[in-house]
DNA sequence: AGTCCATCTTACTCGGAGTAGGTTACTGAC
DNA sequence: GTCAGTAACCTACTCCGAGTAAGATGGACT
C-alpha cells in the first residue's frame, strides 16, 4: 500500500514500521489479546522478523512503549520551558500532559499497558522508562522549590505522576471533564493542598 | 496436609482454598506465567474445578483481587473512624495504607497485578471493584470538607489513591522508607500542597 | 561472475487455556 | 437397606499462539 514493493527493506525503517502497527494492534485489542502472527501480517512480513527484531512479544511492548513515552516526556518538558514560577511550570506540565492523553489516544492506550508486564522480566526496564518523567518532574521540584532533600523530591514527583494517571483514567470515563478542568483538579489539590483553611 | 483426606469438600470451602492458593501462586509467578495446572494440583483437585467455580483464568485473578481490595477498605476505613479532623482521618488512613502493603505483601502484590487486566472484558468489573476505595474517600472528601462540587470530589479521590499507590511501588524499591515516612511525604503534598509561600 | 551477509521464509515444537463427557461419593426418601 | 438425584470430581482431549530451526533469496561490493 505505501510502498509499492513490501520488500527488503533496511532494519531501522522495517523496525519503525512494526513499532508503528504494533502500536496499533496493541492499543486495539489489548496486550493480551494481540497475536504476534498478526502483527506480523499487518506488517506483511513473517513472523520470526519480529522476534529477530524483538526478541519476544513482551520485548516488541517495551519498544512501543518506550517511543510512546519519550513523546510525552519531550510535549510536557516542552511545555514547561520559560514558565516564570514553579506553579507555573506545574501547571502548564500537567495541561500538556491531560491534553496529550486526549488527543493521542493511541500512545495514552499502550501506555497504561505499561502496567501489564509487572512481574515479568520486562518489569525493571519499564520501570527504568518511566524514571524519564519522574526524574524531570524531582529535578523541577528540586530546582524551583530549593528542596535538597532528594528523598522527598523523587516521593513528591511519583505523587504527581500518580495523580495524574489515576486521574487520567478517570477522565476517559468522564468524557464531559475537559482538560483544563483536570488540570485545575489536580493542582488545586497538589498545589494548594486539601487544607481547607488556606485561602 | 492440613485435611486428611483430600476430597469431596462443600463448594464455598473449596473455593476459599482455591483463592487462597491461586494468591500465592499469581503473587509468586505473577499473572502471565502463573498456571492454572500448577493452582489446580497444588488444591489438590483436577483444573476443570477451577474452571466450574470461576469460569477462567481471568476470573479467578479477579476473585483475589477482590478479596484483597476488600481487606484493604476495611483496614483503611477502620483506621479513619474517630479521627477528629479531616487532616487526621486523611493521615490515619494513609498511615494505614503503607503498614498493609508493607505487611501484607501477598495481598499487595495481587492488587499490584489489576493493572494486568486492562483491555481484558474483566477490565470493567476491576474498576467496580476499585470504587469501593474511591467512593470510600471521596465521601470523607465531600463530608470533611464541606465540598458539593461532586465531580471535583471524585477526581480528587483520584489523585489521593493514585497518589498512594504509585508511592508504594516506588517504596518497593526503597527499603528506607517507613510508612511513617510515606504518609509524612504524602501528607506534606496532599494536605499542604507543593506551594512554598504557606507555614 | 561470484561471494558474503542481511533480510526474509516455510514449517515446525511446545506449553498452557479451556472443554466434552463420563465417574464417584454423599444426601435424602421410602 | 437401596435406590434416585445431584454436587463434586476426573481423564483425556482440542486448539491457539509464542517462540524456533534451518534454509532460501536478493542485493552490494569486489
Amino acid at each position: 500500500m505505501t510502498t509499492a514493493k513490501r520488500k527488503r527493506m533496511p532494519r531501522a525503517e522495517r523496525e519503525r514500521q512494526m513499532i508503528e502497527v504494533a502500536e496499533q494492534v496493541f492499543s486495539a485489542r489489548g496486550y493480551a489479546a494481540a497475536s504476534m502472527d498478526e502483527i506480523a501480517e499487518l506488517v506483511g512480513v513473517s513472523k520470526p522478523m519480529l522476534y529477530e527484531y524483538f526478541d519476544s512479544k513482551e520485548g516488541l511492548l517495551v519498544a512501543c512503549i518506550r517511543q510512546s513515552r519519550t513523546e510525552l516526556r519531550d510535549v510536557t518538558a516542552q511545555a514547561t520551558v520559560g514558565a516564570a514560577t514553579a506553579e507555573e511550570a506545574l501547571r502548564r506540565g500537567m495541561l500538556a500532559f491531560f491534553v496529550f492523553i486526549r488527543e493521542r489516544r493511541q500512545a495514552w492506550s499502550l501506555l497504561r499497558h505499561e502496567m501489564a508486564l509487572i512481574g515479568t522480566p520486562a518489569a525493571e526496564e519499564i520501570e527504568q522508562i518511566r524514571r524519564q518523567q519522574t526524574d524531570l518532574i524531582a529535578a523541577m521540584v528540586s530546582a524551583y522549590l530549593a528542596d535538597d532533600d532528594h528523598l522527598r523530591a523523587e516521593a513528591t514527583a511519583q505523587i504527581v505522576v500518580g495523580s495524574n494517571e489515576r486521574l487520567a483514567i478517570w477522565c476517559e470515563q468522564h468524557e464531559e471533564v475537559t482538560p483544563e478542568m483536570a488540570t485545575e483538579y489536580a493542582m488545586d489539590v497538589l498545589w494548594r493542598g486539601l487544607d481547607p483553611r488556606q485561602g
